[in-house]
RNA sequence: GCGGGGGUGCCGGAGUGGUCAAACGGGCUGGACUUAAGAUCCAGUAGCUUAGUGCUUACACAGGUUCGAAUCCUGUCCCCCGCACCA
């Protein structure tokens, strides 16, 4: 296999460079708006540009778009397919201070890589789009926008406590924050931290957000967890009186209402202080102390902890005083901040009430059973009847959680209200390498926004690393003077999350190059939404969603005319190294995309990417697998330096229409797999000459898969076009021929019959077979005659035919009137 | 815990009510070609049986629906992924 390798590595290789030049040269794949064409905008999530260059799931997500922007664009479609670099962000920045270089010679040189790489796929951009987000003409409009989202109060400030992560050192928003954990550094647990930070309010489109996600045409997982992660729940708002102050509460149980025996309100509560009697203050600031310092402990084995406020809250139902406590369970940004505890009805507060030696009251029974709360080892969390529930006693929980909260509603006591799990974006990071949020502190005049004249705010690069937040270091940008008052003023330092600059570069797609606005109404309102979006999952909760979230914004301030960026979406599955495990340089399981092509060439890595399994399925990786490819590229390429173009029989005909069809339909459903099998499959029923049209056909549908060989034997045929703008293929579905599957079925049983017949009496008669006498019905007798040959070849054996009515006929045993439709009769000698 | 996806031959993986001992690829075995190897081509690849047949066992396990199930239903086991103290 190597040594094949080796022979035709320069072979292909030199194809593949010369039909990149060419394309490239042709700028065939730079397209423009065009209102008398349909459009069609296949994007791929655009990659953050590491120096350890493409990695094979790279090269997989870029085949899968490829081949259906190829696709549509040989079927008609005026196809949008860009390339960009999502080049600002942490890694590059880390990468700095560990070589000492600047984060953004490094962004530079590991784009550049990028781009060779992607160029040796064959993939076919319009590369003239091309976007970096470090570009100071594409961060303006980051900048622009936010002044913008600053006008509308989509952009605030705030302190809150929010996630730290120690090994980034910058703030985190919580979509990147995954089980307590930083998700740049799943050994880091994020420390929660009260700080004032920018945030961005995706909360105003919460509604809508969810409510949309039902239209898209997204894999099912993906839209349930963006459900999951806006998680909303329906309850009641029940207001306590605590201090003489109300002090609404959110639960989804007000059923339970007269089990409250406790309150908790969060450690991280901004108001936590007004409940803190001067007796517990010691007590309380040693208990904040301790979880300060503790940061997030492992999630499972966090212990529920807390401790006595001094405060006690009024059941508004019983007008019972409860102890206020203050917890670690209880998050501050969800509901209010306080929860109303039950511990016979909640694991949480079952056990924090055991700890604290706190009462446990009973209020539903669950059918058949009795529990008791001095026995009980853990919460009664399902569905029962309602016991010491006053006049809702008896009453099953179910029906109660209505009947109360309707209740508390008519006494002005609560309300129904929803919840949501998803908070506002903060986008505030304390790291230099991303686009400079545009804001001014004035000690007189407050926050003040940048005016979009002075924009871009250029990020500065000389600053030092290490020490803190970098761009601090730089005095020259920090000091400022007011746009206001013109006194004395700082700049902000912190940089926008690097999501930021990606919710919206696919409308920069669209115009590029445009440097008096971030793009052109028309040219976003031809191209837009994308029609196919291909990338990974991992991106559900966090680019994707705030994504869906920029593109309502904007349409609201009037830059967009349609609601979702994104209408149909494609996940890639994981591409696993050969071991099963994900490919990973510590397991020493990685294979690179550039060897691969190197050796075997870009079309056999492309053609092999899709073959193995559905793309939206795992798979891992195999070297039989990949040679395997390579010989049916080999066995194309022989085939297609002798072939002669002539005619094609029926049967081909029939063969290439069917395949046509089926492979039209796969592609279309992203069944690539299917696709290439069909494609072997017809590949293997060819002759030494065929028509033009069917070798043509073949190739066009080669060609999405393996461009550059198909454009050069294209070529060979005597073309001076390039195929990947021609034609794509249409089945003439009149001349699919479903009999000659048929007969060919029945000639391949017969062949199969005769050889068993051969091994039998080889074995049990010790009989060498020398001739095949087969008798078939009179009608069937064309059929099978026409097939004669390639029964003689296949079998190498002297073959005579004869009608079972033939008196003439040799059958000396009489087997003829052993022959069924379709099922010849046999006799060997 | 909640939610989602899966378990098919030696392997990767199609197939989601009959035409299935199961596409296609890989591996392996045998044969052809060749001085030889590679490549290529052909055949075989659950078991037994047989002049082309028939039977048995098979699509995680156990039941069920059906004339008929890898495919539908129920239960069990296992694997993967996402979310996770959200009140």
């Amino acid at each position: 296999m190597v040594k094949q390798a080796e022979v035709n590595k320069i072979n292909l290789n030199a194809i593949e460079k010369k039909w990149q030049k060419e394309w490239e040269k042709g700028k065939i794949f730079q397209v423009s708006e065009d209102s008398k064409k349909e459009k069609f905008y296949c994007l791929e999530m655009f990659p953050y540009p590491s120096s350890y260059g493409l990695h094979m799931g790279h090269a997989l997500n870029y085949t899968i778009g490829d081949i259906q922007a190829r696709f549509k664009r040989m079927s008609g479609f005026n196809v949008l397919h860009p390339m960009g670099y999502d080049a600002f962000g942490l890694p590059a920045e880390n990468a700095a201070i560990k070589a000492g270089e600047h984060p953004k010679d490094y962004t530079l040189k590991s784009m550049a890589n990028f781009v060779s790489q992607q160029k040796s796929l064959g993939l076919s951009y319009d590369w003239n789009r091309m976007l970096k987000t470090c570009d100071p003409e594409y961060y303006r409009w980051n900048q622009f926008f936010f002044l913008k989202f600053f006008e509308a109060n989509l952009a605030y400030r705030k302190k809150a406590a929010v996630n730290w992560c120690p090994k980034c050192k910058t703030v985190l928003a919580n979509e990147q924050v995954h089980s307590g954990k930083c998700w740049r550094h799943e050994d880091t647990d994020v420390e929660i931290k009260q700080l004032e930070q920018w945030f961005i309010k995706t909360t105003d489109y919460i509604e809508e957000l969810l409510k949309f996600i039902e239209n898209l045409q997204w894999p099912e997982r993906i839209k349930l967890m963006q459900e999951n992660w806006i998680g909303k729940s329906f309850g009641t708002e029940i207001n306590f009186i605590i201090n003489g102050k109300k002090w609404p509460i959110f639960t989804t149980r007000p059923d339970t209402i007269y089990g409250v025996t406790f309150m908790v309100v969060s450690a991280q509560h901004p108001r936590l202080m007004d409940l803190v009697t001067e007796g517990q203050k010691k007590e309380v600031q040693k208990f904040l102390d301790k979880i300060k310092s503790v940061s997030e402990k492992e999630i499972e084995q966090l212990e529920k902890e807390g401790v006595f406020t001094g405060s006690y809250a009024e059941n508004p139902l019983t007008n019972e005083k409860v102890p206020v406590y203050t917890g670690n369970f209880v998050i501050a940004e969800y509901g209010s901040g306080m929860v109303m505890a039950v511990p016979a009805h909640d694991q949480r507060d079952f056990e924090f009430a055991k700890k604290y030696k706190i009462p446990i009251k009973v209020v539903i029974m669950p059918s058949g059973k009795k529990i008791d709360a001095k026995t009980m080892k853990e919460a009664f969390v399902d569905e029962g009847i309602l016991v010491n529930s006053e006049k809702f006693s008896k009453l099953e929980s179910k029906k109660a959680i209505d009947e109360i909260a309707n209740h508390l509603e008519s006494k002005k006591l609560g309300k129904k209200t929803v919840n949501y799990k998803m908070r506002d974006w903060l986008i505030s990071r304390q790291r230099y390498w991303g686009t400079p949020i545009p804001i001014i502190y004035c000690d007189k005049c407050g926050i003040i926004p940048v005016s979009e004249k002075d924009l871009p705010i250029l990020l500065p690069e000389k600053v030092k690393f290490g020490k803190g937040n970098p761009l601090a270091t730089n005095e020259d940008f920090v000091n400022t003077k007011c746009p206001k008052c013109n006194g004395k003023a700082r700049r902000e330092t912190d940089t926008m999350d690097t999501f930021f600059d990606s919710s919206w570069y696919f409308l920069r797609y669209c115009d590029s190059k445009n440097n008096k606005e971030p793009f052109d109404k028309k040219k976003v309102s031809y191209w837009m939404p994308v029609n196919q979006y291909v990338g990974g999952a991992e991106h559900a909760c966090m680019h994707l969603i705030y994504a869906r979230f920029f593109t309502k914004a904007l349409r609201d301030l009037q830059f967009l005319t349609f609601d979702e960026p994104f209408t149909k979406l494609f996940n890639q599955g994981m591409l696993l190294g050969k071991d099963g495990n994900k490919m990973s340089k510590s397991l020493g399981n990685v294979v690179n995309p550039t060897d691969i092509i190197e050796k075997y060439g870009a079309d056999t890595l492309r053609l092999y990417l899709v073959s193995v399994a559905s793309p939206d399925k795992d798979f891992s990786w195999s070297d039989e697998g990949i040679d395997g490819s390579f010989r049916f590229v080999n066995k194309v390429i022989t085939y297609f330096k002798s072939v002669k173009s002539g005619k094609s029989t029926e049967k081909i005909v029939s063969k290439f229409n069917k395949a046509v069809k089926e492979i039209t339909e796969d592609i279309d459903n992203f069944r690539y797999n299917l696709a290439v099998i069909k494609l072997r499959e017809f590949f293997e029923v060819l002759g030494n000459e065929e028509s033009l049209g069917v070798l043509e056909g073949f190739l066009k549908m080669l060609s999405l898969f393996c461009p550059h060989i198909a454009e050069e034997f294209w070529h060979k045929l005597g073309n001076k076009t390039f195929i990947s703008l021609e034609k794509w293929p249409v089945a003439d579905e009149k001349k699919i021929n479903e009999t000659f599957e048929k007969q060919e079925q029945q000639v391949d049983s017969l062949i199969g019959d005769i050889r068993n017949i051969i091994n039998i009496i080889k074995e049990k008669q010790n009989k060498e077979a020398k001739k095949i006498y087969l008798y078939v019905l009179p009608k069937e007798f064309d059929i099978y005659s026409e097939s004669l040959e390639s029964i003689k070849i296949s079998l190498n054996l002297e073959v005579k035919i004869f009608a079972v009515n033939d008196k003439q006929k040799y059958d000396p045993q009489n087997k003829s009137g052993k022959a069924k439709p379709g099922k010849p009769a046999i006799y060997i000698e």
